[in-house]
DNA sequence: TTAGGGTTAG
């Protein structure tokens, strides 16, 4: 905490613009020579704020007396650090030298309450001073305050008031307010503030442009935000990070990385945000090639060492199979965040590492780091993965108790498919009961997915019934239940699936595989037939084949299955053309990652066992929910659909 | 006074 030592021993009126840092004798004067306040603008500039601080104290030691031009420097390093109490001093000082009727300090004080989280102090300021209503400065401060504190409400009250009192609205009053449109409810007050920016000709302000392109993709109108984006005509770097952070936040991973090539090729260089917008694609996609040609990239231009590229660069590796990586960068970290523990808790959870997870995050616990709603979301569900059910229903019951984190539906979901895959189906059905939030979709898919493991029908077919009521269009569920129903024979059942699916002109999702190879993603839907190696591909899987059933003495590997699925019209299945595809081009002797979008099947699971052995190869899937690592005719794990 | 970033179950 910064002590004001001496207070405003001069109490001489101020001249405004000549604050200068005196030529006096003492030590810490002559130790800065440029004027005080020119120090105080270039460390805020540079977002130094504990050290203009610094050089505040050090200047009221001096002797010299703080203007309208100190403050807001000053106040905004307050901001910045948080530090109310500071703040409120500074507040004290401003009043005293008589600086609170300019606009710039009155301002910069209500914006230092706001990001202090502190909006009635912020308010207490706008109102005692009648100045504020008269000015968009005040008004845009107090507004943006609101919506920092997550009250949109406040901020177009604020809004209103400030056109009913003729008080002129500027692009800083949008943005403000904008910035405050951060989910799907808000899209029409957004949808308005765009309006009203068309019509006031703030599209001319890039911040404004920008702001209104984020607006659009955090309100998940990821078209709208494109179609911004291409009308914006001086599109800036910060334009461009929004618009490929926006892909990757939806999940459009394949555009991020086009629009990230586009961007290299008009000329604008990236930096630490743009490649954070990259990896996390590279991540979701499984691009490890591409991933580790920008990590390059990224250590090439020095930019190694910020903390949101390090938490980028594990999370890519660990969803690019390469485990090792992810946890050398981990290791190597002076500074780890709770995101950085969380990715790479999470990266074991997914490669079925439990163990290590659990062993992470009570280091993460014992470093004092104090865990979040993510964090224990993510060692249950690695707990999960790795049949760690005590300890998962350790964390659970200690999360609210011992660290005052509230269980969500998210937490209670994984838990049911901790129960769930223990065998402890009636306990997981009871959790579901209990549970002081409605259940949703993936609460009860999350048991029925449990039910099938377990080959429990009865009870699959009452999470069913409530599963398809929440999301009924969601085509997963059916294929679920109908598989159970094939497998226990079950013919009439899987009849009245499929009339289901068609009453409710649902189609099957043929689901895709992919494999990054030389940069370039091959992608196959189930009987594929459009990849240019097509012939091959077939050839080649036909041989792994009969190789497999030469293999198989003990008949474990049923061909009856294969034929089976190729006489129900969904043809080969795309992870096996994947497979084939990956052998026919990929180097001998490295290992094979192959991105399934859905969960894998128990007969492709059989199958890429069989041929890890007989091609003495490592193959690496990851499929909708983990990582499947198969060598030597055995795999890392044992649940597939 | 304003705009862009990492982690999260099934």
């Amino acid at each position: 905490m910064i002590r004001l030592l001496r207070p405003f021993q001069n109490k001489s009126r101020l001249v405004l613009h000549r604050c200068e840092a005196p030529k006096t004798t003492t030590t810490q004067a002559t130790t800065i020579p440029v004027p005080w306040n020119t120090r105080l603008r270039e460390l805020s500039k540079q977002g130094q704020y504990q050290q203009s601080l610094t050089v505040y104290r050090k200047m009221l030691r001096s002797g010299a007396a703080p203007n309208a031009f100190t403050f807001p420097f000053t106040l905004k390093s307050c901001a910045a650090l948080s530090i109310p109490i500071t703040g409120t001093q500074l507040h004290s000082h401003v009043t005293k030298t008589g600086c609170l009727c300019e606009p710039f300090v009155l301002t910069a004080l209500i914006s230092m309450y706001a990001k202090c989280l502190l909006s009635e102090d912020a308010y207490k300021v706008f109102d005692e001073n009648p100045l504020c209503k008269k000015l968009t400065v005040c008004y845009n401060a107090l507004i943006a305050g609101y919506v920092q504190n997550s009250n949109l409400l406040n901020g177009v009250s604020l809004f209103c008031e400030m056109r009913r009192m003729g008080v002129s609205v500027n692009a800083v009053t949008m943005v403000g307010l904008a910035s405050g449109c951060t989910n799907p409810l808000h899209m029409s007050l957004g949808m308005s503030l765009h309006c009203l920016s068309l019509k006031s000709g703030f599209d001319n302000d890039l911040a404004a442009e920008n702001c209104l392109l984020s607006m659009y993709v955090k309100c998940e109108s990821i078209q709208l935000a494109r179609k911004l984006f291409g009308d914006i005509p001086g599109k800036g770097l910060i334009t461009w990070n929004a618009m490929i952070s926006g892909y990757a936040q939806n999940g459009l991973g394949t555009h991020a990385l086009d629009l990230y090539y586009e961007m290299e090729s008009s000329g604008i260089s990236p930096n630490a945000v743009t490649f954070v917008g990259v990896l996390s694609s590279c991540a979701n996609l499984g691009a490890r090639r591409i991933g580790q040609e920008v990590e390059q990239k990224i250590w090439n231009l020095g930019l190694g060492f910020n903390l949101f590229l390090k938490n980028a660069l594990i999370n890519m590796h660990a969803r690019c199979g390469n485990l090792v990586r992810a946890r050398a960068i981990f290791d190597e970290m002076h500074e780890k965040s709770l995101v950085s523990w969380t990715a790479i808790i999470g990266g074991y959870g997914m490669h079925g590492q439990g163990d290590i997870s659990v062993e992470l995050f009570d280091e993460m616990i014992r470093t004092g780091i104090q865990p979040d709603g993510p964090v224990f979301v993510t060692v249950l569900s690695a707990c999960s993965h790795a049949g760690l059910t005590n300890k998962g229903l350790g964390y659970f019951a200690a999360m609210q108790r011992d660290y005052g984190v509230k269980p969500s539906i998210e937490h209670y979901s994984c838990v049911v498919d901790l129960l769930g895959r223990a065998g402890r189906l009636e306990d997981a059905r009871k959790l579901i009961d209990s549970m002081p939030v409605e259940p949703d979709g993936a609460v009860w898919g999350a048991l029925l997915g449990a039910c099938k493991i377990h080959k429990n029908v009865d009870l699959a077919e009452l999470a069913f019934h409530e599963v398809v009521k929440l999301e009924p269009t969601n085509i997963g569920y059916y294929v679920l239940l109908s598989n159970m129903y094939t497998e226990a024979e079950n013919l009439s059942g899987v009849l009245r699936i499929r009339l289901m699916m068609r009453e409710r002109k649902l189609k099957k999702d043929p689901g895709c595989s992919y494999i990054e190879f030389k940069g370039k993603i091959h992608l196959f839907v189930a009987g594929d037939r459009s990849h240019s190696q097509s012939d091959e591909i077939h050839s080649m899987l036909s041989k792994l084949q009969d190789l497999i059933k030469e293999l198989d003495g003990t008949k474990k590997y049923n061909d009856e299955k294969s034929d089976r699925e190729l006489s129900s019209g969904v043809g080969v299945h795309s992870e096996r053309l994947a497979i084939a595809f990956a052998l026919l081009n990929t180097e001998i002797g490295v290992d094979i990652l192959v991105i399934k979008n859905l969960r894998m099947c128990g007969d492709c699971h059989l199958f890429i066992k069989m041929v890890s052995k007989i091609v003495d190869r490592q193959f690496v899937v990851r499929d909708a929910t983990r990582f499947h690592h198969f060598r030597g005719g055995a795999c890392s794990c044992n649940d597939y659909w």
